[in-house]
DNA sequence: ACCTGAACACCGTTCAAGT
DNA sequence: ACCTGAACACCGTTCAAGT
């Protein structure tokens, strides 16, 4: 009875683990500013101070919750046998936990080396190895795709930051192409001018996909 | 005698240029986190609140400054007549504006196609339809090579920033080729592994022009 | 119109005090 | 050992008060 009572006051014993999941839930609902740790602790019914039992700062927090998204994408799926074809599948896969999750892409490019990004380079490397990239070139191959992914992560965090939940994209992207012929004369940027009718309607996935494409062709071409 | 004083003690006169400038100072200086408007306030000798007469926030002023540092770095430079050559020089260009300013990578991702984003975009483009691509992959050919320059900016501002000033590079690359081989078991990152002795003395930006030639072979493959 | 600088509403992080 | 929560040292931004 004792023992009852005691567990209805008592939260769940804190982890690492709960921290990272709540930190999630956290910034998917409110995005990156919304994660503080007072209203990390407020959702764990515990102090500001407690959080820092189980990790470092804040900076290894993200790193971690960062590392736990990317992992979980990458682990329930077969691979297709045709390798080519696997790394198209590994990087939208990729590309989707950026859908699911724009605040990765911000996370990605706040430490080098971490070991989300890790996690994607030893993957892609493998596949690519089986794709028959020779061996003196897997490592440059692998750099491109990941380095390019990485940069479209950037873009598309940087994009719902600044989109929000209630916002026009076609709006936003439309003023961009305003602002483009206003300032420094009519022809500073000629090259986008040319495409400024189809920006407003632009298809993210379908231009990375494209991207993953230029590049498998380039890797093509190294065998 | 009493106008001498005063125009002694009197600055500059505080404009959005002087205050880009001093900006540009104390990020090369300071960093990151070393540029904040009270540091900007004391180095321009006038009060905090003052800098909101000329920059509507620290948002913008980022977005501004990284303008500058890259419109700066991309004028003064006759491109040679072999387009792809022309291309390959370009990136290295950007890149070169990472080596010397490496929070540049860090505010590329900051905000969606801000001003140096279609810059580089836009010159990227126009090098591309030179070099003779097709127009309807023109678009995502660009794409490419600008989302992997972004890619490789996000990983060396963050390297930079977590290397400071006094930091041995090398010692951290053998840190994460340990971290890689002690957590989730040997053969975690199978792939990385075999490339664990080349990884110290990696060359960043002999790295970046592979990945632009793999780029590029990809786009000649569009024609 | 422009500047001043204190004040406000936050942060991440620390640490004496508790259990 | 783990937790608490006030306190510290910062931020960006605002705004009444000055010139």
């Amino acid at each position: 009875m004792q023992d009852e009572q005691r567990a209805e006051r008592r939260r769940e014993p804190l982890t690492k683990d709960v921290i990272v999941r709540v930190s999630v839930e956290i910034l998917d609902a409110a995005g990156e500013t919304g994660l503080t740790f007072r209203a990390l602790a407020t959702r764990l019914h515990t102090g500001a101070g407690a959080i820092y039992h189980h990790v470092a700062n804040k900076s290894q927090l993200l790193t971690a919750v960062t590392d736990d998204v990317v992992a979980a994408a990458l682990h329930d799926r077969t691979p297709p046998a045709e390798p080519a074809q696997a790394v198209r599948i590994l990087m939208l896969d990729v590309f989707d936990v950026f859908d699911a999750h724009p605040w990765v892409g911000t996370q990605l490019a706040a430490e080098p080396w971490q070991p989300a990004v890790l996690r994607v380079f030893d993957r892609v490397g493998t596949l690519l190895d089986a794709l028959g990239v020779p061996a003196s070139a897997q490592f440059d191959a692998t750099s491109t795709l990941v380095h390019h992914v990485l940069g479209v992560a950037g873009q598309y965090a940087a994009a719902a930051r600044l989109a929000g939940p209630g916002t026009d994209r076609s709006a936003f992207l439309g003023a961009v192409a305003t602002r483009r012929t206003t300032q420094g004369g009519a022809d500073a940027f000629p090259f986008l001018d040319r495409f400024a009718t189809t920006f407003a309607d632009h298809d993210d996935r379908a231009q990375f996909r494209a991207g993953v494409d230029v590049i498998l062709a380039g890797i093509a071409t190294l065998r």
